[in-house]
DNA sequence: ATGAAAGCGCTAACAA
DNA sequence: TTGTTAGCGCTTTCAT
C-alpha cells in the first residue's frame, strides 16, 4: 500500500536515491549501477511518483484540453489530434468538458494551475471567458476554434469562407431561397459563418430579404431541429439551408427527412463533417473542417511555447475543403 | 511566476500556515481569522496547490477513465455520465484513450498510480489487459462495458439479450436471411452479442447455415463497411443484417445506401444508438444501450469504494431498450 | 483554536 | 560519476 520509493530502490541496488533519480531521468550513471537500479526497480515494481516530481519541478508533463462539448465529434476529433502530438512528446492530456458554462471553465482553469499543468488548449465557452488568472501564472495558452481578446496563440477555421462557399455551392446548384441556421450569435465562429452566408447570398440575390431566412440556434442537434421546423412552417419555406455546424446539420436533415423532404429535394450544406451520417455521401454539401489538424497544430504550438519559444503570438487560420453534393436536384 | 503559497497568505493575514490550511479544509478556525485568511487569499489570488496536497495526502481527487476509442459516441456518452457524477462529488476526471492497444493502456494505468489518482474506471482494451499492478496498490477499479477476469466491480450491458432481441425484431418483420456483423471475436461483448443472434436465429430457422451469415469486423465504421460489402457480394446475399455496435451499423447502412438498398429494403438492426444519424428514426431497429447510465453507475460504485466500501465485488448488468423499425418493408 | 515542525517522494545544487 | 542535502507546498500530529 505505502508506495515503493526511490529510497527502497536505492537500498536494494546499493546506491544513493539521487542515483536512482538520475537513472530515471537519463543523466549520466555508470552502466553497472544503472543496471543494478533497473533490476531493483523491476523487482520492487517501482513506479516513480509524478506527484512528487511535479511538486519539485513546479511543472508536470500534462496539458489541459478544455472544450465546451465532449459529445460533439468535432471536438473529439480535435482531441485525437492533440493527444497524438502530446503523447508523442511524452505529455498526457487531461480532457475537461465545460458544457459551455463559464464557471465550469474557470474551475478547470484553476485546476490547471493547481495541478501545475504545463499549458492549456482551450475552446472558450463564451466571450466572457476569463483567462487572466492562468495567464498571470505565465503558463502558455492556445485558443482553438474560437478566437479570444487575449494575446495568446490561436488556431481557427476560415469561418467566413466556409459560410460563403457552402452558400455558393447551393446557389450554383440552382436553389433560390437559401436559409441559414447558425450557432449562438454571441459566438464569433457562428457570427463569421453567418456573415459568409449573408455575403454570398446578397451578392447573388441583391433584393433578397436575408434576415427572414436567418435563424440562430444552439450548436446542438435539438437546436438544428427546432430551427428547421420553424423554417418549414414559414408561409414561403426555403428550398435550401446552410447549417452552421455539424450537429445543427444533423438536426436539420432529420427534420427534413421526417417531412419527406430528403436532400437534395431541399438542398443542404453543412459546415463541418458528418462522421456518422448514413446518408449517401453525395446528397449533401459538406464544408470539411480539419478538426484533427486543428488539434495537431494547437498541440505543436503549445509544446513550442512550453519549450520556451518567446516569439509574438500567432493565429493560424486553417483552410477548409468543399465537397459539393453531386446528386442532381 | 513563483506561485503564491499558504505562507504568503499566512503572512498577510497574520496567522500561521496551518491556519490557512485549516480554512481551506473546513476545520475549526475562528470567524475573524477565517475572514482574514479569505481576504488575504483573494487579494493574492491564491490558488492552493493540488500537487502538494496530493503528495502529502497520498491521494488526489482525480479519477482516471480509460477507454479504447474516444471518437466513439458510445464512450463519450458514457464519459458524460462519469463526469457528471464525479464533478458533483468534487472529483475531476482524466480521460485516457488507448486505441484498444494494451501497451497504451498499461502506460495510462501507470500514470494513474504515479499521479496518485483515487481510482480508475476502465473499458479494457482486450483480454490481455493487465490490472495486476494497479490492483496491487489497493486502488479501486471498476470495469465498464467489458468484463474482466479480475475480482473487480463491473457494469456491463445485457449483451446476449441485445443480440437476441435485435435479431428477433428482424425475424418478426419477416426477414429470412439475417446476417450478423460483430466486433472482434476475442472481445467478450462481441462474442455475447453474436451468441444472442445465433440463438434467436437457430430457434426460428433450425436448418439455417449460421456461420455463412456471420462476419467479424473491427468495432469501427470501416469494419462495418467492409463486412457489409462482403455480405452483399455473396451468391445469395442476406436480406437483413444485425450490426454488433453503433459504428458497424453506420458503416453497414452507408454501404447499403450506396447500393440503393436503403433500409428497410434490407432490414437493419443496430446494437447501440445512432446519435448523429440522419435516417428516418423509423427505418432501422435499434437496441438502445444506456451508455450514460453505465457511466453514472460506474462512477457511483467507484466513489463508494474510494469512500471505503469493502463489500464483495459486484457486477451490474444494465437492461437495454428495443426500438423496432416501424416502417413496413 | 492556534502554532511549530515533520515529512509526503522527488530533483538539483553542491561537494567530493 | 556519485552522494549529501535542502527544499517544492501542503497536511497533520503534537503541544500550547
Amino acid at each position: 500500500m505505502g508506495m515503493t520509493t526511490i529510497y527502497d530502490v536505492a537500498e536494494l541496488a546499493g546506491v544513493s536515491p539521487a542515483t536512482v533519480s538520475r537513472v530515471f531521468n537519463g543523466t549520466s550513471v555508470s552502466v553497472e549501477k544503472s543496471k543494478a537500479v533497473r533490476d531493483a526497480a523491476k523487482e520492487l515494481k517501482f513506479v516513480p511518483s509524478r506527484t512528487a516530481r511535479t511538486l519539485r519541478r513546479q511543472s508536470s508533463e500534462v496539458i489541459g484540453l478544455i472544450i465546451p462539448d465532449i459529445e460533439n465529434p468535432y471536438f473529439t476529433e480535435m482531441a485525437r489530434g492533440v493527444e497524438d502530438v502530446a503523447s508523442e512528446a511524452g505529455y498526457s492530456v487531461v480532457l475537461c468538458n465545460t458544457d459551455a458554462q463559464v464557471d465550469k471553465e474557470s474551475t478547470y482553469l484553476q485546476i490547471a494551475i493547481s495541478e501545475n499543468m504545463s499549458g492549456v488548449i482551450i475552446a472558450t465557452a463564451s466571450e466572457q471567458s476569463d483567462l487572466d488568472l492562468i495567464l498571470a501564472t505565465g503558463r502558455p495558452v492556445v485558443a482553438v476554434d474560437r478566437s479570444t481578446t487575449y494575446d495568446v496563440d490561436g488556431v481557427v477555421m476560415a469561418n467566413r469562407a466556409a459560410g460563403a462557399s457552402a452558400t455558393r455551392a447551393l446557389i450554383d446548384a440552382g436553389y433560390q431561397r437559401i436559409a441559414y441556421i447558425g450557432g449562438p450569435e454571441h459566438i464569433d465562429t457562428a457570427a463569421e459563418r453567418a456573415s459568409g452566408w449573408r455575403a454570398s447570398l446578397a451578392h447573388a440575390q441583391p433584393d433578397a430579404d436575408l434576415e427572414a431566412l436567418l435563424r440562430f440556434a444552439t450548436f446542438r442537434v435539438d437546436g438544428g431541429r427546432a430551427a428547421m421546423e420553424e423554417l418549414l412552417s414559414m408561409p414561403e419555406p426555403p428550398d435550401a439551408v446552410v447549417a452552421g455546424n455539424n450537429l445543427i446539420g444533423v438536426g436539420a436533415i432529420q427534420v427534413l427527412t421526417e417531412h419527406g423532404l430528403t436532400p437534395p429535394r431541399v438542398g443542404v450544406a453543412v459546415i463541418g463533417s458528418l462522421p456518422f451520417t448514413t446518408l449517401s455521401p453525395t446528397a449533401v454539401t459538406v464544408v470539411r473542417l480539419p478538426a484533427r489538424h486543428m488539434g495537431v497544430t494547437a498541440a505543436k504550438m503549445l509544446l513550442e511555447r512550453i519549450g520556451g519559444d518567446e516569439q509574438p503570438s500567432r493565429t493560424v487560420v486553417l483552410r477548409n475543403e468543399l465537397r459539393a453534393a453531386s446528386v442532381p436536384r
